[in-house]
RNA sequence: GCCAGCAUGGCGCAACUGGUAGCGCACCUGUCUUGUAAACAGGGGGUUGUGGGUUCGAGUCCCACUGCUGGCUCCA
């Protein structure tokens, strides 16, 4: 047999964990391509690949099994629960249970000792294959186990019928695990494709339980709700705490965070869940985004336009948003009413709505007059403000608002102009991203959902075409999502990694040949012709309010000087050397840098933390060695300093950070 | 919207099984002021998210609402 690329014999009935019986990171195997447990018998020329718990797939089969336990002792505990799904997860695992009471805090404590007893008890994951009338007899007591078995009688092999689902039932033939303790007795039992490592003991102490929450079953909404409980399992101590580590990394970044520590923005209770309140330091950051991409858009060809938040419903009719968005958008108010004595209404109302979307108002912009070819691309934009009526549950800071501002911009293209303006676009938009200091982008390609779209086919095919082809000129990663296009069009999305790795959705494109037709818009072509343009959606940042989030999350609130709200702040070592420090400040401020001398009456250690925890980039300090040399010493966020810098030079290379855009 | 948890001065937290609110930072006042992350002293500030209930008595118990957190569903 070959084993690891090597030509190797083996005893008659020996297993692969015979084979791998001195390397105890090796938790499965992989034999003639499909994973399996160690515990599989080898067959003469078989093709073995040893499967270490560091990789990708020894992470999931560590994982899968760690939910295993944690199910057996969530039923030693909680006998009447009863089992849904319990896949491996990114950096861990779930198990959803049909428990008569949710889970508690408390409850994570005792199921979490209940699973190092059997962890440490040293059970044995053995597999059998049941044929689907052994299964239904087995698990008559599990009925979501049952409905598995059920629809993997049906159409495709089961394996879809859930998120996850296809570790419980794979292609062909049907097991079960049984866990087995030392003494031969079987401890429990799960409906499970596997495979599995071969003892409890391997998972050690590399996993922690997480947290509870409740999850539809199927993941649909009109099912049962069952309670899932979440954990994480890695291969060793050291690598889960490396996990927790990360965890509290990203907690330290969260915007919320530091939105209220840096002083920057707020959701008072009295505006309304999702509304922001952006206070005056964030008012710097948000200006100074804004600013620059405003100056951005006017150098690409883009004109700027400003409508109402505010209109009459038949808009949102024309555009279709009415017909798919309802839920999302609030409530409409009703005007303009009158009514008789008798009650009867003598005027007919008007339904008014907050807008969720700009881009009907855009069109109206473009329909006020008739249009030229010689005027396309016609490229609109608009800093517009929408309002959407976020389920309650979703609401998150500045990523989910309900309140938020869109960098929305609507092109209006002649067809041959597309495909060039297309890849023009995506050019703008990536190197304005890098520009706010963001550098790790792939590409998402959402196609038609038939299900949820108007338009035909042909329309979609083209405008599919057009963006697919812009996608391939970028060079990107194109990853397809098919059926996550919006009703209207087609769209590419710009994923975005930050400093530790997680990826945002940035900016969107999306082609249109659906709106132009509802909104009748037409250009007069060179022959005289009435032509239908073409539309591009795009919005850049996506949301100011997000962009700005994300901003601030992936420099961890120690933000570039050109965004910073506070660029300098002056700090003299004593009194007497301020007024030093005020040049210096007058000269800066005169270069546009946002500066401040601190006066009070601080010691200098004190304003050196202060300003240190406000992570103003430059703080310039000045004593009486400084003066006499008319110059300045730095101090650097990081902590270094660079001491007796002329004034004339501190100051050039303040400005130059803040013009480059560099971080400091 | 659903499930669970949480809500105490601006921020972070404390107050045993119900006995009438305290600390640190921040803020204000005064004194102090020479080299890179916290000088010292004093002071003000909370009807404990809102409304109702139980109780002799509620920050602590119950109900509703509002908001937040973590998930699920959703995300034009």
């Amino acid at each position: 047999m070959t084993v690891d690329g090597e030509q190797r014999t083996a005893a008659q009935g020996s297993t692969a964990a015979d084979l791998y019986a001195g390397r105890r990171d090796v938790v499965a195997a992989r034999i003639g391509g499909v994973l399996r447990d160690l515990s599989t018998p080898l067959a003469e020329g078989d093709v073995v690949e040893a499967v270490p718990v560091g990789s990708p797939e020894g992470l999931e089969v560590l994982r899968h099994s760690t939910a295993h336990v944690l199910a057996q002792a969530v039923q030693q505990l909680h006998p009447s629960a009863r089992l849904g799904i319990g896949p491996p997860v990114r950096d861990g695992f779930y198990y959803d249970f049909d428990a008569e009471v949710p889970f508690t805090p408390e409850d994570l404590k005792e199921l979490t000792a209940a699973m190092a007893r059997i962890v440490k008890e040293g059970q044995t994951f053995r597999r059998r294959t049941v044929t689907d009338e052994q299964a239904r007899e087995e698990l008559a007591a599990e009925p979501y186990k049952l409905e598995l078995v059920e629809l993997k009688g049906r159409a495709g092999d089961g394996a879809d019928a859930a998120e996850g689902a296809s570790v419980e039932v794979g292609a062909g033939e049907l097991t079960i695990y049984d866990n087995v303790r030392r003494d031969g007795t079987v401890a429990w039992k799960d409906l499970c494709r596997g495979p599995h490592v071969p003892s409890t003991r391997v998972l050690g102490n590399g996993w922690a339980l997480t947290r509870t929450a409740a999850a539809y079953w199927r993941g649909d909404q009109a099912n049962a709700q069952l309670q899932r409980v979440y954990g994480t399992a890695w291969p060793t101590k050291d690598e889960l705490r490396a996990h927790q580590e990360r965890l509290a990394e990203a907690e330290r970044r969260d915007h919320r965070r530091l939105g209220a520590e840096l002083d920057l923005f707020s959701f008072p209770e009295e505006v309304g869940s999702g509304l922001a309140v952006f206070h005056p330091r964030g008012g710097v950051i948000r200006r100074a985004m804004e600013d620059y991409s405003r100056r951005r858009h006017e150098e690409d060809g883009y004109e700027f336009v400003y409508s109402p938040h505010i209109t009459k419903g038949a808009l949102f009719e024309t555009s279709g948003h009415l017909d798919w968005y309802a839920d999302g958008m609030y409530p409409p108010m009703h005007l303009d009413e009158e009514r008789g004595e008798d009650g009867a209404v003598r005027r007919q109302g008007q339904d008014y709505y907050l807008k969720p979307m700009n881009c009907p108002m855009h069109n109206l912009i473009y329909a006020a007059r008739g249009r030229s070819y010689r005027e396309l691309p016609l490229r609109l934009f608009e800093f517009g403000t929408v309002y959407r009526y976020e389920k309650s549950g979703v609401v998150h800071g500045l990523t989910r608002a309900r309140g938020f501002t869109q960098d929305d911009a609507h092109i209006y293209v002649t067809p041959e102009q597309l495909a060039s303006e297309l890849r023009a676009l995506l050019d703008f938009v990536l190197g304005l991203l890098r520009d706010y200091g963001l550098d790790d982008f792939y590409l998402e390609l959402s196609t038609r959902n038939p299900a949820k779209s108007v338009g035909t086919d042909e329309s979609w095919q083209v405008a599919t075409d057009a963006l697919t082809e812009a996608a391939a000129g970028s060079g990107l990663e194109l990853v397809p999502d098919p059926g996550g296009a919006a009703f209207y069009g087609p769209k590419i999305s710009v994923q975005a990694r930050d400093a530790i790795g997680r990826t945002w959705q940035m900016s969107t494109i999306q082609v249109d040949l659906n709106l132009p037709e509802r909104f009748d818009l037409t250009y007069t072509a060179a022959d005289g012709s009435k032509q239908r343009p073409i539309m591009i959606h795009r919005a850049l940042f996506g949301s100011i309010e997000r962009f700005f989030a994300v901003l601030l999350e992936h420099y961890a609130g120690v933000m570039p000087p050109w965004l910073a709200p506070v660029q300098v702040v002056g700090v003299p070592v004593a009194g007497e050397f301020a007024p030093h420090l005020h040049d210096v400040a007058a000269r800066l401020r005169a270069q546009g840098v946002r500066v401040e001398v601190d006066d009070s009456d601080d010691r200098m250690q004190k304003k050196i933390r202060t300003h240190a925890k406000a992570k103003v980039p430059f703080v310039l300090i000045a004593g009486g060695e400084d003066v006499a040399a008319g110059a300045v010493s730095f101090r650097y966020r990081d902590g270094t300093q660079d001491n007796g810098v002329p004034v004339e030079e501190a100051v050039a290379r303040v400005v130059e950070a803040v013009r480059s855009r560099v971080q400091v």
